[in-house]
DNA sequence: CTCACTTCCTTCGATTTCGAAGATAAAGCG
DNA sequence: CGCTTTATCTTCGAAATCGAAGGAAGTGAG
């Protein structure tokens, strides 16, 4: 099971090149593959024959003869790919170099359990791939983000919080009933720093923070995913300096999640007599100059500030990437960088770069393909 | 210059593997390096006839013919690292695969300014090899531990505390006048964590926290020591919760070293009446249970735990190991222990591990000695 | 002890990869 | 417009690498 794209030896790194973008010619390949010239022609050759590679024009030339121009076959495969959240899941195709085809949003209670949710999602990539694809165009993986941790060793779900019946369940098993192809199952964080990451040339090290109902996070070290052993990335049960003292529903007292979440605020809001009903509807009020909203964002962004002091002083990234929908809300990210720079080591905060994110609705489906292409390429 | 040792293509792979002691014989050769067996026969002769492995008697049968042992000639060559502290240097010669020649310690005052200092050891290090190596054997590569924050770019002392002088000071560049070789240059806490990485096969995500006359901390994240931009695995100026209020030299307040360093710990005991001159003062102190020690050291590791909280939720690393002069009270790990496993995530502990640090006074001079080899491999 | 089996290492022809040289194609310039 | 310069890509002999086969040296079972 778990057929691979029929590459070999050097191909794959070739066919990688392309399809991230960072190579258009045959001698961008040399230079970045650190293969002689003549070899790369002759992959090439064989990647074309293949179905995989395509000639496609000529590129813009450097002072010499044009490059001629190489870009993946659109017969080379699909992704499909999904985004769960609690009450809807978004879900599209790729193609390898990641480039979305068809994106849709479908409604889909996660709290109906697993097989339920994951046969809604398999339903709707099959129905995307007749309705958008040629029918001969094959199929090359399939991945899925989930709001909760998941073990990267057993690719099970591990103790999520708001996911009644998935604790444990074996998701890419189930999924691999479905699909005899490379199979991703990945935290929902992780996946869209992932895709940040490739809104980031040239930074190795980023922090992507998606503040939402909840806060996550997912850490890119040296260009690659940190997923430690399972947990890593989480920020959202540290300890928040704190005169009251708010129990967090992980059992601790003053988790940030408990002070700065979106649902917190939402809380918040309601006591004071606003009615919200989602976290995009703080943004609203804080465009609109409700002081109770503002007051409360400012607060939350120093908060997150404050916690990420600590992981800016002993991660040292390059980049502080905030999104989610309360990132919409300039008063957080301005509190969140007063925060940190005030507080941080001056060599901590030298070059290092606190902006809203840049990739989008769709970053996590874009870091699911980013993955699902590697798992495609890797060894057999 | 940087006179690199005269390997090329695979074997310098194939000597790394000999060196770190992943492999002991040809056939573990092609196992490791994904070579075929007959590539790598090949490159043994060569590196034999080069005078870098020699051949060793044979190991022990696996079920079939005894592989014949392989082993770093002594003539390869051997390495000088010196790990710089306030006070004194810790220096010494190892061959290529890190094993301790010569070690010793000599007073040196690291005020007395960058050449100077740089200078004595450079000195010792003639005298170490003039005393202690046969004269046909090369040198090839020299190191140093600086205790304060070093620019990976430049390689540069970069605001140091309590290092008058050293600031901006291009230490591999004046190393380098003296040597035409590979030079090291990197923080002490840096160096420590890498020779302690050693120490824990099969772990590729570690902290390494150095409790002494302050509180250093060095990150391994995937088997690679974690830089960031320089500043990276600084602990000591998070702010830690406190009813009082104490004003760290960094001009922050309540900074985690202005508790619970050794530094802190020694003028809080100054205060009650007890004389101290060094941290190991304390821990023998705690060992001959004299309360306020005791009590003082219980205190500084829950406030270290604390802190440790935060980044095992966020790194979710497989070790936290614990070093420095006051690790060897025990009520220091303990604390740490007790407050990590009560605040941290489940998931996030689930398999962590916290202990004392396996390797000892020489960790940092071994991690030296792990990065010059890399170094001194490296392409041309 | 003999025989089958395992592992280690080398030999040697087949294959792959490389790199220098040349062919192709375009830009810059007088 | 021809000339030089620059860059891309291919050709082809040289060199490195591989892999199958086999010898060497051991273990363990009958």
């Amino acid at each position: 099971m778990n057929q691979r794209l029929p590459v070999q030896g050097a191909q794959g790194d070739l066919l990688r090149l392309v399809a991230t973008g960072k190579a258009e010619s045959r001698a961008d390949l040399a230079r970045l593959a650190g293969l002689a010239a003549s070899s790369v022609s002759l992959r090439v050759e064989e990647l074309i024959d293949a179905g995989l590679l395509a000639e496609e024009g000529s590129g813009t030339s450097r002072g010499g003869r044009r490059p001629r121009r190489l870009r993946l076959s659109p017969e080379a495969g699909v992704l499909a790919v999904a985004d769960l959240g609690a009450h809807h899941v978004r879900l599209g195709l790729l193609d390898l170099s990641g480039t979305p085809l068809v994106i849709e949003e479908r409604p889909c209670e996660i709290a109906e359990g697993p097989r339920a949710t994951l046969d809604r999602i398999a339903d709707a990539f099959d129905d995307l791939l007749t309705e958008h694809i040629p029918p001969n165009t094959p199929l090359r993986g399939v991945g899925t983000g989930i709001p909760g941790p998941v073990d990267p060793a057993t690719r099970r779900v591990v103790t999520p919080s708001r996911m009644p019946g998935w604790n444990d369940f074996p998701v890419a098993e189930h999924l691999a009933t479905r699909y005899d192809l490379p199979i991703l199952v990945e935290n929902d964080a992780n996946l869209m720093a992932v895709g940040e990451a490739s809104c980031w040339p040239g930074s190795d090290n980023l922090m992507v923070v998606k503040a939402g109902t909840g806060i996550g996070c997912g850490v890119i070290v040296g260009g690659h995913l940190h997923r430690g052993r399972g947990a890593a990335g989480d920020i959202s049960h540290v300890r928040v300096r704190s005169d009251s003292s708010i129990l967090c529903a992980c059992g601790h007292p003053d988790c940030l999640e408990a002070y700065a979440s979106g649902a917190a605020l939402m809380s918040a809001l309601t006591e004071s007599g606003i009615t919200v009903t989602r976290p995009a509807d703080i943004v609203t009020l804080v465009n609109d100059a409700v002081p109770e909203a503002t007051s409360l964002v400012r607060n939350a962004g120093r908060r997150m500030g404050e916690v990420l002091t600590v992981l800016v002083n002993f991660f040292n990234p390059d980049v502080v990437a905030v999104g989610g929908s309360l990132s919409a809300a300039e008063p957080l990210l301005t509190s969140i960088r007063a925060a940190v720079w005030e507080r941080c080591l001056p060599l901590a905060t030298r070059d290092l770069e606190i902006a809203p994110a840049r990739a989008g609705r769709d970053a996590a489906l874009q870091g699911a393909g980013t993955l699902l292409l590697e798992a495609a390429l890797a060894g057999p």
